[in-house]
DNA sequence: ACAAATCTCGTAACCGATTACAAAAGCGGG
DNA sequence: CCCGCTTTTGTAATCGGTTACGAGATTTGT
């Protein structure tokens, strides 16, 4: 046998001394097989290292190709998407599917159609998730869209962990570096920091509010300005980890030490910031692993709703208790 | 017929009254076919906008598909990663290949092997390379790696342009922000730098060359610090679109206008930058469409060799001519 | 112990393309 | 008008899977 060659159904059907239909029901979990033929059968796939081709089982209509479309706006928050396209590859490949990397048109339409598509950063009356529907393609979106499939993390949940988690260490004066306006996300995060200070009794300030960008530099200046401005507090909480990392650099700059004068809370929990942050972890595996669950509900026409994701606060060395400022200088 | 249901090569040819034989002829341009024929099927082509399913080419070995293998470090400059994805994709597209997004495993090789695959960041004595190589498995680099096929953009020139334009303003303090020194790109283009000094007969000092990560942040809190600390220059070239965003920001926050006090030029030409930042352009569509050839070279056994793509200056609205300083406040 | 019901498994058609081969059609020369 | 050569076209096998169908083996009931 050309040792190039990976070994198809009928390798393992020979080796196995089975028939090719007999390997395919034991691959496919049907029932019908003599248990001891399924051990056998599964014995050489293992030693053969034997996996279905997946064209050809496309072919026969059993794998789907799944496409996915990025809004133009999330490249800007891509060590995110990034991790979640391999999330989704995973969980796609585990139930026979694969994620297709298809060229797009100038409005961000793909040029040949897929199965199914994955959107993530679509907005209201997005263009591309009209043009889906008419088309009568199914998809399933990362966000929260009624009246589509859609899954998001519990962002409300999360930015009320955060907060409640530095209130718990006694702060009081937290300052929130928020996302985009226009990102649900971000203002879900928002909420759920209001809803914690309510929570405590604490009234909202809106100058402890930062208006941001989900970027690093955008977190630093704005924080760095404000307390050069003479703002003080204790505590900051920011809508995402690459925020938070502004948010460490510019209390550097600025002299203040992290954790022991000013707490830092981050969201995402993205590997590669690899520091000490504090953070709130999003399962992205499981809402990958989610979105594949509603892409075949959509296939198989089902009616559409909302699933949303826990989140889980995760505690490094970025946070502590409060220590009440010295006096002056 | 269903509507739902995309034509395949059958329904081109009973429409057309030919053969599929004859259909697939015509779609792969083989010579053999009458030309009245040949228009006949192309008509009826583009009447039921049939495009041929991948899957089936691909079972009968006409689609290769192609993986690619990211390292982990190049996370972090996503952005331009993210735009190659897009013009892979499409150039394997024209080339009836297409692009698959396969699970990794901790070491970043796939767990299902593609036809051939295309590596960015790989370093030398990457783990992943050697692998692919004693696997027999074609592949192609971004990069410049001796001894494989690889494609890089002609960074030295891009550094050298960069550089001699601002030179030809008149500028003689030209800053540099590089890369992270391990980045062959980064280097080249800092070598770009030396060169045109060297060519219009300026010293090189050090002190004008601060180290970067290609972060927005980082060249943005080196370049303030610099400044605050009294090292005057006239102008910025930073190794890439980020950093300069990086550099127009410190500069903007110390009071210095850009391109009447400093010039400012980038690297990359990233679209989501947008503004009017003068930057080298990197024809990213052409390194993937060379990369695509390369790809089918290695597929084919051909000796492994280097190509180098030309950039290109854009000249734009943050570099001017230079203006002596003001003495004093 | 024998018929019927049940389990297990092999055979072959099928998915949508490509292509080797053969058949048919078109062509010019004698 | 026929022969032989070239051009054009159709036919059928093939790729690697899935599955309907039916055959053979085994179990069950009486």
């Amino acid at each position: 046998m050309d040792s190039r060659r990976s070994p198809t159904i009928n390798d393992v059907a020979r080796v196995a001394q089975v028939s090719t239909g007999t390997v395919s029901r034991v691959l496919n979990g049907r029932s019908g097989v003599h248990p001891q033929t399924r051990e056998r059968v599964l014995e050489v796939v293992r030693r053969l290292a034997y996996t279905p081709m997946q064209a050809a089982r496309e072919l026969t209509g059993h794998t789907e190709t799944v496409g996915i479309l990025l809004a133009p706006e999330v490249r800007r928050y891509i060590p995110y998407y990034l991790l979640f396209f391999e999330r989704l590859a995973e969980a796609l490949w585990r139930e026979g599917m694969r994620l297709e990397e298809t060229p797009t048109d100038p409005v961000g339409l793909p040029l040949k159609a897929a199965r199914a598509y994955v959107l993530m950063g679509a907005h209201d009356h997005d263009p591309r998730l009209e043009s889906l529907a008419a088309q009568g393609i199914p998809f399933a979106l990362i966000g929260v869209y009624p009246g589509s499939f859609c899954v998001a993390p519990d962002d409300l949940a999360g930015g009320y962990a955060a907060t409640r988690h530095l209130l718990e260490l006694g702060h009081r004066e937290i300052l929130h570096l928020t996302g985009q306006p226009q990102h649900q996300a971000g203002r879900e995060r928002l909420a759920g920091y209001q809803k914690a200070l309510a929570a405590y009794g604490l009234p909202y300030r809106e100058d402890f509010v930062l208006d941001g960008d989900f970027s690093t530099l955008t977190a630093y200046r704005r924080l760095r300005r404000i307390w050069e401005q003479g703002l003080r507090f204790s505590a900051v909480f920011a809508a995402s980890d690459e925020m938070a990392v502004g948010a460490l650099a510019a209390l550097e700059d600025v002299g203040v030490g992290v954790p022991l004068e000013v707490s830092v809370v981050g969201y995402d929990d993205l590997p590669e910031i690899g520091s000490a942050l504090t953070t709130v972890r999003q399962d992205i595996a499981e809402i990958a692993r989610t979105a594949v669950r509603l892409l075949k509900e959509a296939m198989s026409g089902a009616q559409p709703y909302g699933v949303r994701i826990p989140v889980q606060l995760v505690v490094r060395g970025s946070s502590s208790l409060y220590q009440p400022r010295a006096l002056g200088p």
